[in-house]
DNA sequence: TAGTGGTCTAGACCACGTG
DNA sequence: ACGTGGTCTAGACCACTAA
């Protein structure tokens, strides 16, 4: 019957450009290694800049590349996978806490997360700030809400606020018996204050980890973390992280 | 001390118009609302439409928006959570599974998926492609790797392929005991034919669930499985879901 | 100071969905 | 046929890093 449609749907350049780049970075490079600039890797392969830089733009979404302003353009090396979720849950701050605490202070939060630790949207809840560090580069960045009634007894501590604060009322926290926790992933982009603790620019594609700690049958504390989604694999199980670091997704077509 | 530097650090145009939108979008929208086009949008906020359109790449990237071609833009619903962890491990297929078996075939699969399998790089393997769906809409695709070693008794099944033969691998791997599994997610971009089952166009982001079965000491089935990034929320854990529902990361600056 | 990636512009044309 | 978002161009200037 009549016409055979060869190309009917002809793949945008950039598209193709990605391809070509990824096949490129399998074969002719190694981590670490400089790729040429980005104008003239436009000119090599004839197009213009923006062009190439759309085709930039996924491989480093895919976290096949590294760019840094004033640097260069870089192979990245395999994502790191960072556990998230065990099997035994554990409060922040526990024995073998990879996080590291930075400061704490008192406010009322915003709306949502009022809602979300059943609080009163009055209450001054305590935030307390941490980060974490893996392999000597940052990976992410964490809000903790800790409503003040699931740590009443925190007379006799002095500091105001500051990381002796923050560790005070971890500390608190630990007295509690912790029931159970859950946690969601989704996609976010890095605002100004995420951006700089995980040395990124603004808008960077982030994964972002909502956990939230039941004890005595109610909502006592709620995590927000937000992980680089450029260099991480978030783990979640029982045996400490899958073994993968060729990318799975990334098969024979 | 003379100067005191008012803006140091000038914010990108896309940037402070992502926020400017973003306040619009809780105030004045609601789900489901056509926006003005990107012309008319870009000339009422005087810039470029690649500059406005940085702005809603962002804003789609969140969540907040959906674009589609010859269509418009248009207020995003919450995004929906969708459970990927359970405290209770089952096979795929098991009772309750909310995935819609598609097709089967049998391959040689690429390097990175068999090393994953631990099984030898020229072993053919069953691979099961399914979709999942939820409100109606498509929200994930997903391949299942299963070796032939895996279900070593499919004989008397005569269906070389399709949803058939998938049902009978399937059967046969629920006579394996499940010992445990563990999950990774990232952040990838779709490719064609994940981007077509989730109704995205090529590279639309994508959160990547990879998913190890254990059986006998060994991975018995590996699963890959892509879910739109745009609208979907992963969730682990042992409740079924957190409850929020407004994005815990928008919070006050 | 030179070179890099990041931002922005003002256009053009194309693919798609709807009427 | 029309209006939408998607792709692409060829430039310009800016912010940052390192020599």
């Amino acid at each position: 019957m009549g016409t055979t449609q060869l190309e009917s749907v002809p793949e945008p350049k950039y598209w193709h450009l990605r391809t070509v780049l990824s096949e490129a970075l399998d074969s002719e490079f190694s981590v670490g290694e400089i790729l040429p600039n980005e104008r003239d890797l436009a000119a090599r392969f004839g197009v213009a800049r923006a062009t190439l830089r759309q085709a930039l733009e996924q491989l480093e979404l895919e976290g096949r590349l590294q760019r840094r302003r004033g640097v260069g353009t870089t192979v990245a090396p395999p994502r790191v996978g960072v556990a998230v979720g065990t099997e035994q849950h554990a409060w922040p701050g526990a024995a073998g806490d990879v996080w590291q605490t930075a400061d704490c202070d008192l406010a009322v939060p915003a709306a949502s997360v009022a809602d979300a630790l059943e609080s009163g949207r009055d209450e001054p809840v305590h935030t307390v700030h941490r980060s974490r560090v893996t392999h000597g580069q940052p990976v992410a960045a964490e809000l903790l809400y800790i409503p003040q009634s699931s740590v009443p007894d925190l007379s006799g501590i002095d500091a105001p606020s500051g990381a002796a604060r923050a560790r005070a009322v971890l500390r608190e926290l630990h007295r509690l018996e912790l029931e159970g926790q859950d946690s969601a992933v989704e996609l976010g982009s890095a605002r100004a204050d995420d951006a700089k603790a995980l040395d990124r620019l603004p808008g960077a594609p982030v994964l972002v980890v909502t956990t939230r700690y039941i004890a005595a049958g109610r909502t006592a504390a709620l995590s927000v973390a937000t992980y680089r989604a450029d260099t991480c694999r978030l783990t979640f199980g029982d045996s400490g992280g899958v073994e993968i670091h060729e990318d799975p997704q990334r098969r024979a077509s």
